[in-house]
Order: C-alpha cells, then sequence, then structure tokens
DNA sequence: TACGCTGATGTCAGTTGCTGTCATCAGCGT
DNA sequence: ACGCTGATGACAGCAACTGACATCAGCGTA
C-alpha cells in the first residue's frame, strides 16, 4: 500500500515490494499470486463471513432481506473510513486493479447466490438477490467514502436498497 | 478465437496470433491493447448504441423502463447464440478474460448511469438503475445461451427484471 | 515526374511479471 | 545425531508488452 500510493501501482515493481518486506521477488510471488492480488487478501474473509451470515438467518426470511443482512454484516469487517478511502483511490488509479477488484466482487455474488439455493431459493432469484445485494453493498461503499458523507456504512447500503426498491417498484 | 477455442487462451502466445494473421507481433499490439482485448473489440458499440437508446427515450419515461428498452436494443447486437456460447466458453474458462469482461460492464454501467444523469435522473438513482439494468442484462444473456434455453435474448432479460423486480418488492 | 508528407508496418533491444527447479536452512520430533 | 518438512534463496527462462528507429506504400502537390 505504501508503494503503490506513493509512485502509483504500475511504477511499482515487485523486486521494490520484495525490498521493503525484506524478503527474494521469488518469496513475493509464493505469499501472493500476482502484483494485484496484494490489495485483496482480506476479500476471501469478507466472503466467508457474509456466506456464513445468508447460512445463519432464520427460516422463511425473503432472500433480499437475508443478503441485506449479510452486507451490512460484512460492512463491519472493513478496515476503518480513511484506510478504505486510500485504498480505493489506488484502485481508481488503475484499471487492472479495478478489474481484480470487480472479479472479487462477483466472485463474492456467486457464493452468496449459491449459499441462498442450499436455503432452498429457486436459482434465478438467487442469482438476482445475490447480485443485487452485491450492487447496494458497492454504492454503499461509494456513499460511505464520499467527501460529503455522514452516516455509517450499513445505513448507506440500506439507503442504497431503499432506492433500488422504489427504482423497481411498478408504476 | 480459433486459437483460443482450440489451444486454450494462455497457451497462445501473442507470437502465435500475429503469424496466423500474417502480420508482426509489434503490429498486434498495435491494434490491441493487450491480448485478451481481441476478445472484447465489439464492446464499445454495444456501449455508443446502449447510450444513445438512452438519450433517444421518450422524456417522462422511468430510468428503469428506459434502461430496459436500451438493454433489449443492445441484445439486438450480439451475435448468433452458437458463436455467443463459444466465445462464452472460452472467457468463462480464464479468469483473467472474466476480468476484462467484469470491466467491460462496469464501464458500461458507468455510462448509462452518465446518460441518465442527463436526462435529470438524480445521481445515486442513475447509478442504480444502470447496475441493475446491466446485471439484468447479464443475467438474461446467461439465461439465453443456457442449454436449455428456449426464447429470445431480449425476452430472457424482461423475465430477469420481471424477477427483480418480485424480488425487491416489500413484503 | 519528382518531391515530401503521412500512416502503417517491420526490426530490435529492453523491462517486467511470473514460473520451474534446485539448493539451503531452520525448526522439530524421534 | 538423524531425518523430515516447510519456507526461503538463487538462478535461469518464458512471454507479455514497450520504446525507438528504419522502411515503405500511398497520395497530394509543385
Amino acid at each position: 500500500m505504501e508503494l503503490y500510493a506513493e509512485h502509483g501501482f504500475e511504477q511499482t515493481t515487485a523486486a521494490e515490494i520484495a525490498e521493503r518486506a525484506g524478503v527474494t521477488e521469488r518469496t513475493f510471488f509464493r505469499h501472493f499470486a500476482d502484483k494485484r492480488e496484494v490489495l485483496f487478501a482480506g476479500s476471501s474473509d469478507l466472503q466467508d463471513a457474509v456466506v456464513s451470515a445468508i447460512g445463519a438467518a432464520p427460516a422463511g426470511v425473503k432472500p433480499i432481506d437475508a443478503v441485506l443482512a449479510a452486507m451490512e454484516m460484512g460492512a463491519s469487517l472493513l478496515p476503518n473510513r480513511e484506510y478504505s478511502r486510500q485504498r480505493a483511490a489506488v484502485i481508481a488509479a488503475n484499471p487492472s486493479l479495478q478489474e481484480r477488484e470487480l472479479l472479487k466482487f462477483s466472485t463474492l455474488a456467486d457464493a452468496v447466490a449459491e449459499a441462498l439455493r442450499r436455503r432452498g431459493v429457486p436459482n434465478l432469484t438467487a442469482s438476482l438477490a445475490a447480485e443485487a445485494g452485491v450492487t447496494v453493498f458497492k454504492i454503499g461503499f461509494e456513499t460511505w467514502i464520499a467527501d460529503d458523507s455522514t452516516g455509517d456504512f450499513a445505513q448507506c447500503i440500506r439507503d442504497a436498497l431503499d432506492q433500488l426498491k422504489a427504482l423497481t417498484a411498478g408504476a
């Protein structure tokens, strides 16, 4: 993060990261699949928590509500706002990092959909609920780290879902 | 596409693609930013069509309906189902290609949101409507190329949106 | 026709991300 | 003391890209 924020992602070589960490470049690539993965090390923890939260929801809870609760819970696992903002800035400055982040979200959505299906939610419904959940998480995150944001992350997510509901409500 | 489908994406070198095309490797990289971009050459056409479709919607149309119409229109620009299926299989077999596809969809969503804002749609609403539209496009596409699919692409998209509406409807 | 401009291509060298392979070495149980 | 195992270092190598320069075809113009 230090090197990426200071010199930019592309200008930072793997050798420099390894040197800063006091190891060899080869060792660096044993710990991280590639240069980008460094910024997404904790994403599997988030996914595990969200998936287990879905599984722990009481029976009878509607899919979208189970997903919302899981996302709010996952929101509490993120680092503080200042760090999140800096990390987001690094990612926003580089397309290949955006690609990786999108893949992580996509993988998360697939895992959420799978967790819903295990609860008996039909195939298409599970996929759509999962995608909707990830979308409100993403948009809620953007709102949260925006300069004029005041509320907490979970509130931002709820607001986004309310907006989505209003949007899709038939006329 | 031929080489990717035959030997796989990673097993195909840029030199081989260039040779097949009768040009130098350097020339190949002058036409495509990287190895992956070959499979996404037409994505900007799709984006342009969708964005202009949003702009052409009659005033007073609700955002979600304008987006739906634009997505149905964009659906008609894709190649036939057999080719789309083969291309999807190549992408599904390689994570880095999935990343690129996700980035294209994300860029499309941003462009759609921007087009909505030009129509006076509020910021957050525009983002959510755009994301919802891309989601139903993606899920509709998956349904369309599924083995047991019968209807056309536009119908798959409408079905996905109907499901999403049912999902987000309050109890 | 000769000239000069422009855009596309070829050539070549170089950097960097990433990988396979083998040696080394610390820790740890027997 | 011995052997096993997991982590690391050392090294060579491949392939994706990039920058710089030369070449060449086409094309308008004097």
